[in-house]
DNA sequence: TTGACTTATATGTCTAGACATATAATCGTG
DNA sequence: CACGATTATATGTCTAGACATATAAGTCAA
């Protein structure tokens, strides 16, 4: 068959390499439905075999498949397709300043309150600790061509980031501090809609009962909390959008 | 140092395998920031000597992290530590079923409207088509513990998908059936808020006026499209949750 | 029939080499 | 000094072996 004579060196006549060849004509099958999910694909040995290669290299294609979850490899049984991946989104939420200038707008932002103080029960049952420390309590607001983007109300936990005291949020928003000073190990997203009440109305210039699309982040470093933020955008303008390749 | 002295072989007295444990020496490196954004890790020729192994072992700790972006590597440069992902979160979309009895709860299925009809230019602008095919709308509520969980309003390109006219989404969602008839290439979400409408509010049982997530998701096969779904969540008690590691 | 033991086998990991290739760094030259 | 050619080097890919290990499947006894 025409795979197996086309020579599989190196630099014979094929543009990519031989793995990466491996690995396409295979998740080709896979992503057409030839070899539908708990098909068993052929055998390591067979592999060398067709593409005249070493056990290595098609072990490489193989595990970059199991890697990307397109496969399953099962000792002794064989390596099987995978259901499809129940729709899982790849969802990316860069930081604002990204985010905005990667739409083709300007990007601007406002301090509208910071303060210091020392963590209140309701800091604490956001923040997820027990301990009463300090915190620092910022509420801004993130604007694309001057017009309102985002407002943003972010607790940040002194005791875990203690050299926040001394930053300037005036000049640099939180977010962008905090991606550049403090590395994160975990983080959760919950995005949920409401309707504007009157501060987020007033900040983001919207009607009162606008709908509002709502972020709320959490960032740890390893067990400590880092930073707890509430973000709200214009709910019929703003839209998060993702595009992703599926298996 | 330590890591050079335990013997770095198989069965030695380490659990892990080597290659895995250099993958992890590295990323807790970077995690903790002990290895900073633009840091150059050691070459390959010094972690061989380190952990006195072969250049494959090391290279594939080094491939695994660099097809995880957590570094960066260039020929005759070296490997470098990436800049963080920017918050990048996954956000996993399951299926509406899979996403109910997740959550411990009983799923239920409603279809309330399923028409077949030639693709009106609504239709077309929707699904991103331009030529008049069929279409299958259907209309249909999701419920969790017999409450309202979810209304879907989703268009079928037959054109594309033309055992979809075969199918029986009396009984079967039609997320499910294509999730299992259908294999998909590429997917673009889109999550927006809105306030309920007169007949959203009727199908979730809430008020019109209240707020409701919005999830669009258009699904194609190559270059063909195969779906365009929206769903209607009630936004004050539904929330997305993605709770991810980060680098 | 069932449970315990054995065996065959596919994957998992690893080695000590090899040549290919992109490119940072150096060296020459105008 | 600017720019083109050369060289050194780190990664990229590949080989032909090896032993480890989980486990499907077969075997045998209670």
């Amino acid at each position: 068959m025409s795979l197996a004579s086309e020579r599989a060196k190196p630099g014979a006549s094929s543009k990519p390499t031989l793995y990466k060849r491996i690995r396409l004509d295979i998740e080709t099958r896979i992503l057409t439905g030839e070899w539908p999910p708990g098909h068993r694909i052929p055998f390591e040995h067979q592999l060398m075999a067709r593409y005249r290669c070493s056990r290595m290299t098609v072990n490489k294609a193989l595990s970059e498949l199991a890697q990307a979850d397109l496969i399953e490899r099962r000792r002794r049984a064989g390596s099987f397709v995978r259901r499809p991946q129940h729709l899982s989104a790849v969802l990316k939420i860069a930081d604002m300043r990204a985010e905005i200038t990667a739409l083709g707008r300007s990007y601007g932002y406002q301090l509208i309150d910071c303060r210091r103080r020392t963590a209140t029960a309701a800091d604490r049952a956001r923040l997820g600790v027990s301990m009463a420390g300090k915190v620092i309590a910022i509420t801004c607001r993130h604007s694309a061509d001057n017009v309102p983007f985002a407002v943003e109300d972010r607790l940040i936990d002194l005791s875990t980031v203690p050299e926040a005291a001394t930053a300037d949020f005036a000049r640099e928003p939180p977010g962008s501090w905090l991606l550049h000073h403090v590395p994160w190990t975990e983080a959760e997203h919950t995005i949920s809609a409401v309707v504007a009440d009157d501060r987020t109305a007033k900040a983001l210039d919207i009607a009162v009962g606008a709908p509002c699309l709502v972020i709320d982040r959490y960032t740890w470093r390893s067990a400590r909390t880092v930073t707890a933020v509430r973000l709200h955008y214009p709910g019929e303008t703003h839209r998060l959008v993702a595009r992703f390749k599926g298996g």
